[in-house]
DNA sequence: CGAATTTGACCCGCGC
DNA sequence: GCGCGGGTCAAATTCG
């Protein structure tokens, strides 16, 4: 079972350290690519290379170009009037890269439905993301960023339903389009505490919530790409009742790199489900949205994050919330650290490994109906 | 031993 | 109303 879920637990080093190891790492090294002719080190840049998609008032706005280094203003200037704005309650992807998607994942054809557009390049070009079928209120935005009490979720707490769900509909939700290196960013404290198969993706869909408080009803969805297997869509729905750490907290810092396990257990485990699996080799991704402060050993990325002065810490995260001011949910851009070994474990980044077939032998979901 | 993750079961929204 | 599919719960398991 380990050796096929795609388990996002795994912690992602941040934009410098990939940076650092950009000419090592086959994954830094696909990932930068994306962001090719650009300082690697330059997360902001780094950021404007990844599709942007936008909708207001149910409206959506497709990712019209995949933006090359040299079309970075030019992206800027077309998307600027649809661009969120601090006083319009819009929100910006927390991740210092990621670009935010407004699209309402649960909108999407339910039914044996083709990957979604920001799943399918070629028709995310030529059609807007279809998220308004089901979509009777306009996305609403500002997400799960930590907002002053007077206006914040405390103040103001989403209708629930009797098991503290709230109507699909209603729920706010943002998504954000990050590599794994930005995947890592992300300061907050997630506990993962689901995950399911998603119909029409090869990728499971891990579900976090915020740990950081107890109560708070922030959630978090993670789920690979299915065409680019370093770019993760990231959910966010409800909204932070606490402020947002300045730092990686120390519940975050506790999360285990399941890393290690996870892959020691598909390179030693047969799945349960071979049949679904035939090679059974594809291993379990374990991606976790929290950063171990304490990388796996024998990792100079591990190094490089965990022994990072304060002060250049502090530094990026003024220069981000400089440039990037309406973000609140900001990241520490560095304090994780990924190792070869969890890249290993893409079986899509890594040429050793198999790939991962349609028929991913999930333990569960796939078999319920 | 405490905390985080895993995972089967259940709940619920929504389309048909 | 039915059934699919996604989201959440919670007991079991794993790990530091």
């Amino acid at each position: 079972m380990a050796d096929l879920d795609w388990d996002l637990s795994a912690v992602v080093r941040s934009c410098t350290a990939a940076a650092a190891s950009s000419s090592s790492s086959p994954l830094a090294r696909s990932a930068s690519s994306l962001v090719e002719g650009q300082n690697a080190s330059d997360c902001q840049q780094q950021a404007l290379t990844f599709q942007v998609m936008e909708s207001i008032d149910g409206q959506s706005f497709p990712s019209l170009v995949k933006p090359s280094s040299s079309g970075v203003e030019e992206l800027q200037l077309l998307y600027q009037p649809f661009l969120p704005r601090r006083d319009n309650n819009n929100f910006n992807c927390p991740f210092p890269g990621g670009e935010v998607r407004m699209v309402n994942p649960a909108s999407f054809p339910r039914r044996l439905a083709p990957a979604p557009p920001y799943l399918n390049p070629s028709a995310e070009q030529e059609q807007p993301i279809l998220h308004h079928a089901r979509q009777q209120q306009p996305l609403q935005m500002g997400g799960h960023q930590y907002q002053p009490p007077a206006t914040s979720a405390l103040a103001h707490p989403p209708p629930q339903t009797p098991r503290g769900r709230k109507r699909k509909s209603q729920q706010k939700k943002k998504v954000c389009q990050v590599t794994a290196e930005q995947l890592s960013s992300d300061l907050w404290a997630w506990r993962k505490y689901g995950q399911k198969p998603i119909k029409g993706s090869p990728y499971p869909r891990n579900y976090y919530r915020c740990s950081s408080l107890k109560g708070c009803s922030a959630r978090k969805q993670v789920e690979q790409s299915n065409t680019e297997s370093n770019i993760f869509i990231v959910t966010y729905t409800g909204e932070h009742s606490h402020p947002r750490p300045t730092h990686r907290n120390s519940l975050a810092g506790s999360t285990r790199n399941k890393f290690t396990g996870a892959l020691q257990k598909a390179q030693t485990s047969s799945s349960p489900h071979p049949e679904e699996n035939p090679d059974n080799k594809s291993p379990t991704i374990s991606l976790s949205p929290t950063t171990p402060l304490t990388a796996p050993t024998g990792n100079p990325m591990a190094e490089d994050g965990a022994t990072r002065s304060e002060s250049t810490e502090d530094k990026e995260i003024s220069d981000y919330e400089a440039d990037l001011d309406d973000v609140e949910d900001l990241l520490i851009p560095n304090i994780t650290s990924i190792t070869e070994d969890i890249f290993a474990g893409f079986p899509k980044l890594n040429p050793n490994l198999p790939l991962p077939n349609s028929s991913f032998g999930f333990g569960r979901g796939f078999n319920r109906h």
